[in-house]
DNA sequence: CAGATTTTTGCGCGCCACGCAACTTTTGAC
DNA sequence: GTCAAAAGTTGCGTGGCGCGCAAAAATCTG
């Protein structure tokens, strides 16, 4: 047989995996298409040619199903991370592969917009979204280890950079589609300055720091 | 009639906030006695005497009921903020309102932990401890917007500093229950020094700031 | 190919969220 | 107090869902 890869996953793990791609993002197109109340377990399991009960080996609810997009953008971020110089300090690793991540196409246009608000005006999704932002979260902090080799006493330190990191991007992307203004990288990359910065303990003249507000605005695409 | 307070809430109001109370608290009492599997919205119901259905106009589902009390915390949090010293600068008062809220008690005992983890161990109940950290987290930027008298412009450093500092207290939580040690407030403590350090964005030699560890280990209580 | 392991599937059960329409309680004006 | 409007509660019904279980099918190992 051909050497292939280094221990290739084998047929098994490869069809689970494709299974898995196929039922999320069937379970996504038809949310978007018809609206989630309109999508049935079954619809998602039919369109891939699944029993339903199949669908719930792999996912215990459709909206989970529906924001399996967002853990997997987080795999690339993960590689994105271990691929940066190691020159860099850990912070400008750590936002570069974020930013590099959400960067990638451009801020999406308005239809687009209008669908993500739709998904997100449905309770059922905002609640899974933010179980999904939690495993982001826990994948980060571990790809944030993993780079800086970091031993058990720097653990929480790392999981505490990828919370704010996290909630910058949470709140970004809040901002993003909250607005008709395609702000999501500006505001992002503000929020992730602040982080750098600190919070400053000492009281002055008014209650937050000065901060160039440069980058609210957005940069010439 | 006596003239009560300003504008007391009414009959009504009062009614539906001791029902919503009564329904959260035998959630929670249930949940812990039996098991999240072994209590059923009808149990719940009948044990304030009220109708299955009535459990529904107040929470959507069980593991909500049982989460309420987080949600409650933050509403004190929410006080102690807004009573905090003017001379303070935002971030001491922030960071003073959580910590005073959370060391009312000082460390729970052993036993509180084990129930702690046995509700943790259900993946319904973690889910819906991230949404009420989600209602938490939006409580506390509403109260930072208030103490600051913050615009419009700030609003975005207020929803920031709130995430920052409650992925402090998650990973906090999350420490503690996991560990056998009691060591909340000592690592909400250090946690929240970190992030008003901020991140260094230079390189160092090594890949994390040099942090003094005495806030590491518990202090004398 | 043969036996072990893993995955898929059909079936069934109990629970649950929620729409609806009738009924009860609270409120506020007179 | 009386009464009508507003708000909350309840019972009923329904469709869907999550999952345990055991048989069947697919994959892996040698």
């Amino acid at each position: 047989m051909p050497p292939e890869s280094p221990t290739r996953p084998g047929l098994r793990e490869r069809k689970k995996q494709a299974a898995r791609r196929a039922l999320s993002e069937a379970a996504l197109r038809l949310t978007v298409e018809r609206g989630l109340d309109q999508v049935k377990v079954e619809d998602i399991a039919a369109e891939v040619g699944v029993s339903p009960r199949t669908f719930n080996n792999y996912f215990s609810c459709k909206e989970e199903a529906v924001c399996e997009f967002v853990v997997e953008r987080q795999h690339r971020v993960r590689d994105a991370l271990l691929a940066r110089p190691t020159g860099e300090s850990l912070w400008e690793a750590v936002t570069g592969a974020v930013l590099e991540q959400y960067s990638r196409d451009g801020e999406p246009d308005r239809a687009y917009v209008s669908r993500v608000r739709a998904l997100m005006g449905h309770a059922a999704l905002r609640g899974e979204f933010l179980k999904a932002h939690h495993t982001v979260e826990r994948l980060l902090a571990e790809a944030i280890i993993e780079r800086a080799e970091a031993g058990d006493e720097d653990v929480l330190y790392a999981r505490l950079m990828a919370g704010a990191v996290e909630s910058a991007v949470r709140l970004a992307f809040v901002e993003w589609f909250t607005s008709d203004h395609q702000v999501f990288l500006p505001t992002l990359t503000r929020l992730l300055r602040e982080l750098a910065a600190g919070f400053p303990t000492l009281t002055t003249g008014s209650g937050r720091p000065t901060t160039d507000r440069e980058a609210t605005t957005a940069p010439p695409s």
